[in-house]
RNA sequence: GCGAAGGUGGUGGAAACGGUAGACACGCAUGCCUCAGGAGCAUGUGCUCGCAAGGGCAUGGGGGUUCAAGUCCCCCCCUUCGCACCA
């Protein structure tokens, strides 16, 4: 009989679903466990990405079930977003119509996956009763002033026809979901306050132990923290300021040129004071500079341009008068879009002066050598060192500097000492109708409103036409958009913008613990019970996007109360899988190289397609997909099932009982019994330690070697052979369920296999009777011999030295020493 | 430039502690079975010298520590990814 996986799968699927198998419920007697998958976008299709993903949820999920875990595994769609308004434009349908089907079809191919998903905690992001909660925590929020409004320059992708937050900003400055160029924009857009956070955001980092370093890195570098001293510069004779920020301020005294930014406001307040000529040449720098793209920016290769504004400011430490420049090179949008220009102490504005001729005052000297000549120096001193033309604080070392300055200027009210990040607040206004809207109103007597709890969900109005050009849907319905101030009663006009859809996909995890409640987002029993996340599984690229808005939101929810004070992550385990590759590249449409998961189901069935997954390649490194390499693992699949198959008559009448392995007799039935042993005991510590799948499977496929070899299949040995199959389906179920379930019923057993509790390897029985142990001679391996297990150090030497083999291979050589490790090798070093 | 992860056969990938490098698969080869096979089974398969026995060489390159190094230390090269004039 053949390997019928089409008859099987369905089978075992319907008998999971119809005993609700896989429905988490809350039981104190068990640890819980949260398994977790970044849910899909309802794009129209799982893609080979997705069955990745969720081969390694699902295993993990059956894993932790069989060891006895209260495992919650629950799955969603994350079905607000753009694609869904282009594919209503060509597709002449509706945002939602598209949603919705794509949904119905994505869990379609879910399902045929046999992923022990709990069906009935499905979240969709897209539906009222979902985003109701989405605008309510803005309005918490609101309230708290979290979320806010100001006009700023912002991201603006022309493609996508919407303004973008930074982090989806990517590469040399293009939008994350199409690659176009961004520009900035001055808009008055929303914000939520990140920054807020972003000290508590980089700190946790530091006790998230279950994630991988580079995503901390990731993180770290992108919220980027510095501590330093703002301080104010004055501008002579003009009554302006400029506020500059640097982490050195023991170079104070070096400094010898203001730099601020193209875009610095001041640089308009200075033109107004300049002869016609001058302010001409200038506006037009600095605009010039202003629009150059972050991709032009870089591909300068660093060669600094600036403009002398013919203003000078004054060094508040000392009184000295210095010029002020435009330059390229200092940003708006870090720290104060100014600096202090120090170039003895750094390499950017040594670059600068340098080219323009430009003073250098060095102000820290090494410990040992004298102030270096400015003329000679061929880059700037960023090192530590002793402060020097510094006046009263000459002599102390940088770190003592950098404390007596500031407390200095404190003092004298010049600066305050702060720390800046490199996080921005998140901009979370979208000029799209797919999101969910912004539950305020605009009355011209009130302002902005908030719209009260109670009238919650602002829901989105369906009967809106997508205009074909690409524009906001929203703007399109009069009805809609007219309305009257929740505060006066008077007319006033709704928000048009939706949220970012990275809102949507910052609390859905707490959501599924009590999906559809109405009296709130989710139930505070729940998240107590169920929280924190113990595996988040997903790609890497959403390092800086997605775990960055979790954990804000996370933080958020708990200040809110609505969780325990102490729940200030959501996730504590991070697994993020590679990619999957096809010939040298990424799978992906243009290069015409993606496999179809569907027909992969279809013509292997989905063990066998999960299977090849997590063996091909560790879940967190990229997978090369081979069809041969499918077929590999579906023959594999055959073989177990011929292996009970053409042996179930003595599998059915072999006793079912153990027999310990001191009651065995018999090279090869101990053997066996080993082979079981030590097979369970690798895969599991593969699995929970490791997460090592691809090992697991290998240890099965040798177990399943062993078991098809072994011959003597009466009395012991067949007891012994029926625990090695039950062994290998147990340890099997959680990779290929379908047939591990079925294989098991054959068996005769009545109870599912995905709920039987995952065997325990017997410790006893991993012992070996004899090993195979090397000779060296002089570290080069010379022999092998057959001796007991268990030897000591001068029992193995003496029993190897004493073989003829060896004292032929050291014949005439002077044995100046012999090493050995029990149980592995001899070391004889002669000459 | 900074940071992270990598570099092992023809291929994907294995090797807690430094202790038989290449598990397990794919591919290939030979044979068996078969009317046939994109089925199944068996055996072999790092490179190299050799008829063989038996040598030699091999984990990106070069040094070092050690009886012994893919593994530890130093220097260098390459690949991928992230950040990047961050004051």
């Amino acid at each position: 009989m053949a390997y019928d996986f089409s008859a099987i799968e369905p089978k075992w699927r319907r008998i999971w679903e119809e005993r609700g198998a896989f429905c988490a419920s809350r039981d104190e007697r068990l640890p819980k466990f949260y398994c977790l998958e970044m849910f899909p976008y309802p794009s129209g299709a799982l893609h080979m990405g997705h069955l990745r993903n969720y081969s390694i949820g699902d295993l993990t999920a059956r894993f932790l079930r069989m060891n006895g875990y209260n495992v919650i595994y629950p799955i969603g769609f994350d079905s607000f977003g753009m694609p869904a308004e282009n594919a209503a434009i060509k597709m002449k349908t509706h945002p939602a119509e598209w949603t919705t089907r794509n949904i119905d079809h994505m869990i379609e191919q879910l399902k045929s996956m046999g992923c022990s998903y709990d069906w009935k905690r499905v979240v969709k992001t897209c539906m009222p009763d979902y985003y109701r909660w989405s605008q309510w925590f803005f309005l918490q929020m609101y309230k708290r002033g979290l979320a806010y409004r100001k006009h700023a320059p912002v991201n603006w992708c022309e493609a996508c026809g919407t303004v973008l937050a930074n982090e989806q900003v990517i590469g040399d400055g293009v939008c994350w979901r199409c690659d176009t160029p961004v520009v900035k924009k001055g808009l008055e857009q929303w914000f939520l306050r990140i920054t807020d956070y972003a000290g508590e955001l980089l700190d946790c980092l530091d006790e998230l132990n279950g994630w991988p370093e580079r995503v901390l890195t990731m993180q770290r570098n992108w919220i980027g923290r510095s501590e330093g001293v703002r301080f104010d510069i004055a501008v002579a004779d003009s009554g302006l300021s400029i506020e500059a920020f640097t982490t050195r301020i023991d170079t104070i005294f070096g400094m010898t040129f203001v730099s601020i930014a193209a875009e610095h406001p001041l640089v308009s307040e200075l033109a107004e004071r300049m002869a016609p000529d001058k302010r001409a040449e200038v506006l037009e720098f600095a605009s010039r500079m202003a629009s150059r793209s972050a991709i032009d920016r870089t591909a300068s290769g660093g060669d600094k341009m600036g403009i002398d504004t013919g203003f000078e400011a004054i060094n508040p430490a000392n009184g000295r008068r210095v010029p002020i420049w435009i330059a390229d090179y200092i940003l708006m949008d870090y720290g104060t879009g100014a600096i202090m220009g120090v170039p003895a102490h750094d390499q950017r504005d040594f670059d600068f002066a340098r080219k323009f001729g430009l003073g250098i005052i060095p102000v820290v000297r090494s410990e040992d050598a004298p102030i270096p000549d400015p003329g000679a120096m061929s880059r700037a001193t960023e090192a530590d060192g002793v402060s020097c033309n510094s006046g009263p604080f000459d002599g102390l070392p940088t770190e003592k500097a950098i404390e007596k300055i500031g407390e200095w200027f404190e003092e004298r009210g010049w600066g305050k000492r702060e720390t800046q990040y490199r996080l921005r607040d998140w901009l979370i206004s979208r000029q799209r109708y797919w999101g969910t809207p912004i539950p305020v109103v605009y009355c011209d007597r009130c302002g902005i409103v908030p719209v009260p709890e109670e009238l919650l969900p602002v829901e989105l109005p369906l009967d809106a036409v997508i205009p074909p050009n690409g524009g906001n849907a929203l703007l399109g319905c009069p009805d809609w958009v007219n309305t009257v101030c929740p505060n006066c009663g008077a007319p006033a006009r709704r928000e048009t913008d939706t949220m970012d859809t990275f809102i949507c996909s910052s609390w859905y995890f707490f959501r599924y613990l009590s999906p559809g409640l109405d009296s709130g987002p989710f139930s505070r029993s729940g998240a107590d019970y169920w929280m924190p996340v113990d595996l988040y599984i997903g790609g890497i690229e959403h390092a800086c996007l997605h775990l960055i808005y979790a954990r804000f939101f996370t933080k958020v929810i708990s200040d809110l109360g609505l969780t325990a004070p102490d729940l200030r992550e959501p996730f504590t385990g991070l697994l993020t899988q590679g990619m999957v590759i096809k010939d040298g590249a990424k799978m992906s449409k243009s290069l015409g190289n993606v496999v179809d998961p569907d027909e992969i189901i279809k013509k292997y069935g989905a063990d066998t397609a999960r299977l090849f997954i997590l063996f091909a390649s560790p879940p967190d490194r990229s997978l090369d997909w081979s069809d041969k390499g499918v077929e590999g693992a579906h023959r594999f699949l055959g073989r177990v099932c011929r292996l009970v198959e053409e042996n179930l008559t003595e599998l059915s009448s072999a006793s079912v009982e153990r027999v310990p392995m001191d009651k065995l007799a018999g090279a090869e039935v101990r053997g066996l019994k080993r082979l079981i042993h030590s097979t369970v005991d690798r895969v599991t510590r593969d699995i929970r330690d490791e997460r090592q799948l691809n090992t697991a499977v290998a240890r099965l496929m040798e177990l399943c070697n062993g078991l098809a070899a072994f011959s003597h299949k009466g009395g012991d040995g067949a007891a012994v052979f029926r625990e090695g199959v039950e062994a290998l389906l147990l340890c099997l179920c959680p990779f290929c369920p379908h047939i591990s379930e079925e294989l098991w019923q054959m068996l005769g057993h009545g109870e599912l296999l995905s709920l039987s509790k995952w065997p325990e390897a017997d410790g006893s029985a991993l012992s070996v009777d004899s090993v195979t142990v090397v000779l060296q001679v002089n570290g080069k391996l010379r022999e092998q011999y057959s001796v007991p297990s268990g030897l000591s150090r001068d029992e193995l030497i003496e029993r190897v030295m004493s073989e003829e083999a060896t004292r032929k291979r050291v014949e005439g050589m002077e044995i100046v020493k012999v090493i050995a490790v029990p149980d592995k090798l001899v070391n004889v070093v002669a000459r």
